[in-house]
DNA sequence: CAGGCAACCTACCGAATGGTAAGGGCACGT
DNA sequence: ACGTGCCCTTACCATTCGGTAGGTTGCCTG
C-alpha cells in the first residue's frame, strides 16, 4: 500500500501540487509521467512508487484543486449574506486565487473541456459540489430563483468561464499582445469582472 | 508535393473538420492521428499521406477554425453600424455557431489554454486576427474607447470565456447535471449571455 | 493502350509512453 | 547488532506514439 498517509505528508501535498501545474499547463494527455518527474527533480519510478499510477496521480490533483476551490466558495458563504454577496465575493475571491495561482482554474477548465473521462470509466466528481453548490446559491438569488436549475446552472457556466480567462489564457495572450498589456489587462479584470458578477445577478 | 489543393478539395475539408472535432474532443496531445485515422475509417498512413505530419493537420484544423469564426465577425460587421451592435450581433452568432457545433469553440479555448506551442516553436498567429478585430471594436466603443487596449482585452477575454462554456463543457455538465437540465441550460444561454454583452458593453 | 497521378495499403522504424520487478541505501526503534 | 519500512534506484516490459519506405489499386488523360 503507497498510499498510507503516514510517511511524509507534506513533501507528498508538494508533490500534487507540481504536478498541478504541470497538469494544467499541458492537459492529463499532454504531461507525461516522466516530465512530471524530472520537473520535481526525480525519476519516474519514484513518482510511481509514490502514486502508483497515472490516473491516480491526477486524481489527487483535481481532489486537491476542488478542496482548494472549495474552501474558497464556504469561506464566501459563512456568513448568512443574501446569495448575491456571496456569490460576488466568491469570484471576487475566486478572480484573487487564480491571479496568484492559475493552475486551479485551468484544471477546473480542462477538466470541464475533456470529453473522455481520465481514462478509466469513473465519472469524476471532482468538481460536482462546487458546480452545484454553486448553482443552488444562484437559485437562492431573488433574480434567478424563479428560472429554475437550467437557468441558474447557465449562469454558473458563464461566470466560470468568463472569470479566469485573463489568467488561464495568459501565455496565448501574453505572445499575442505582449507582456504589458496582458497585465493592465489582468489589473483591469477584477473590476470589470465584478461588474459583471453583479448586473448578472441583480438586475 | 502533397499538399497542391486540385486533388479533391471537398474530401480534404471534410477529412480536416473530422480532425477538428477530434481535437477538439481531446486536445492536440491526446488525440493521436491513428485514433483521428480509425474515426474516418482509413488508416493512420493515408492520413499521413494527406497531411504529411500531425502538426499540419492540426495547423490546417486551427486555421478552418480560426477562418469560419472569423467569417462570422466579419458577418457581424458589414454593415455600418455602431460597434456596440456588432459585437452583440458577433457574439450571439458565435454562441448560435457554438450550438450546432462546439468544436471551434473547444479549439478556440484549448488554444489558449495550452502552453505549449504544438510542439515546434512558431507562435501561432492562428486566432489572432480575431482577438484583434474583437478588442479594436471594443475599443470603438462609447463605453470603453477612453479605457485603452488591456481593458478591451479584458473585456474580450471574459466575454469569450462565458459565451460558449455551456457547450463546450457539454460532456462534464451532462454527466453532473443530466441531459434534460444540460438541455434547458443551453436554451436560456442566449437570453442570458445576450443581457451579459450588452450590459458589459453598455452599462 | 500507355502513362501518370492521386489514393490507399502493408510493413516497418526508433523513440517515448505508462507500468512492473527487484534490490540497494538509510534511518529508525528494539 | 538487527530487522523493518520508506525512499529511490537500475533494468526491463509491452504498447503506442509519430513518421518513413515501398508497393498496389483505380481513374483520368494523352
Amino acid at each position: 500500500m503507497t498510499q498510507s498517509q503516514p510517511p511524509d505528508a507534506t513533501t507528498r501535498a508538494q508533490l500534487i501540487r507540481s504536478a498541478c501545474r504541470l497538469f494544467a499547463a499541458h492537459g492529463y494527455a499532454g504531461a507525461s509521467i516522466s516530465a512530471i518527474a524530472r520537473e520535481l527533480g526525480l525519476s519516474k519510478q519514484a513518482l510511481l512508487h509514490h502514486f502508483g499510477t497515472k490516473s491516480t496521480l491526477y486524481a489527487l490533483a483535481l481532489e486537491q484543486t476542488s478542496a482548494a476551490l472549495l474552501q474558497l466558495l464556504f469561506e464566501a458563504m459563512e456568513e448568512d449574506r443574501p446569495p448575491e454577496d456571496q456569490l460576488e465575493r466568491f469570484f471576487a475571491r475566486f478572480l484573487a486565487y487564480t491571479q496568484a495561482d492559475a493552475a486551479p482554474a485551468q484544471l477546473l477548465m480542462r477538466e470541464l473541456l475533456d470529453h473522455a473521462r481520465p481514462p478509466d470509466g469513473q465519472a469524476s466528481p471532482a468538481f460536482a459540489t462546487l458546480l452545484e453548490s454553486l448553482v443552488a446559491t444562484v437559485q437562492a438569488t431573488e433574480k434567478w430563483q424563479q428560472a429554475g436549475v437550467s437557468a441558474a446552472l447557465s449562469v454558473v457556466a458563464q461566470l466560470l468561464g468568463a472569470a479566469p480567462m485573463v489568467f488561464t489564457a495568459q501565455t496565448a495572450l501574453q505572445a499575442l499582445f505582449g507582456a504589458p498589456t496582458l497585465a493592465g489587462a489582468q489589473e483591469h479584470s477584477a473590476r470589470i469582472f465584478s461588474d459583471l458578477v453583479s448586473q448578472t445577478l441583480r438586475g
